[in-house]
DNA sequence: GCGACAG
DNA sequence: ATCTTGTCGC
């Protein structure tokens, strides 16, 4: 896949946070109508007694949700966990692991927030607009934002908000008896069709397809390159 | 100063 | 994120 780089990655914390507020005019929040025929789900893996990070990527043919292709990379993390600029720890290496990956898909799907960030420019947001390419934001918490507590039932939502009362994404209920899930475009797509592919997406669990598979992939590759 | 804070 | 067995509930 094409990556662009538009900017560097060995950057402090104040340029990071100056990266992510000249970089985040760019971000489409329209899109996403068009049935992708393949959908990426990405995450990473941390070593507790290392600094080796274990990047994973899979491909699923939409809407059927089969795995049809996996594709893994380690690393070494070099920017620490700061609640904000998570993209700075965690996409590097997905950038060079999505170097690898073929053939593109059309939508992306990410553990974290896109929109739902204090500059508007999360995780997905970053990620889909250096891959050019429509990305959504699936993440487990909450980052910023208010909201209602969505109703009980599997595909209940309610919406998150700033504090000005403008849409940031939406609290969706996956499984019932279970946390919501938080989700934002991340680039290319709009806040219902964000909604809508992440429920195409979801199957018996409370996390979609794409990214609960790429974490479980990330996850035996750890413990493959640990354990023995 | 205190609480909040994606992974 | 990561360390962990059983266990309570559907």
């Amino acid at each position: 896949m094409k990556i662009y780089p538009l900017h560097p990655w060995d950057v402090s914390t104040e340029e990071a946070v100056r990266i992510q507020q000249s970089l985040a005019c760019r971000i489409r929040l329209r899109g996403g109508s068009a049935l992708p025929a393949l959908v990426a789900g990405a995450d990473l893996g941390f070593s507790h007694t290392s600094q080796t990070i274990y990047a994973g990527v899979v491909l699923l043919k939409f809407p059927s949700l089969e795995l049809v292709a996996k594709f893994t990379l380690q690393g070494r993390v070099t920017f620490p966990y700061v609640p904000g600029l998570l993209s700075f720890r965690e996409a590097p290496l997905l950038l060079e692991l999505f170097k690898k990956v073929r053939p593109t898909p059309g939508l992306l799907m990410f553990d974290g927030q896109g929109l739902a960030h204090p500059r508007r420019f999360g995780l997905a947001c970053h990620l889909g607009l250096l891959l050019d390419l429509p990305a959504i934001g699936c993440a487990k918490s909450r980052l910023v934002g208010r909201y209602e507590e969505p109703g009980n039932q599997k595909g209940d939502c309610s919406p998150l908000v700033d504090e000005t009362g403008k849409r940031l994404g939406t609290v969706i209920r996956t499984r019932e008896k279970c946390k919501p899930l938080f989700v934002s475009p991340g680039h290319r797509i709009s806040h219902d069709n964000a909604v809508r592919r992440t429920l195409e997406c979801t199957t018996r669990y409370r996390i979609p397809e794409p990214t609960r598979l790429a974490h479980n992939l990330v996850t035996e590759l750890r413990r493959r390159d640990l354990d023995p």
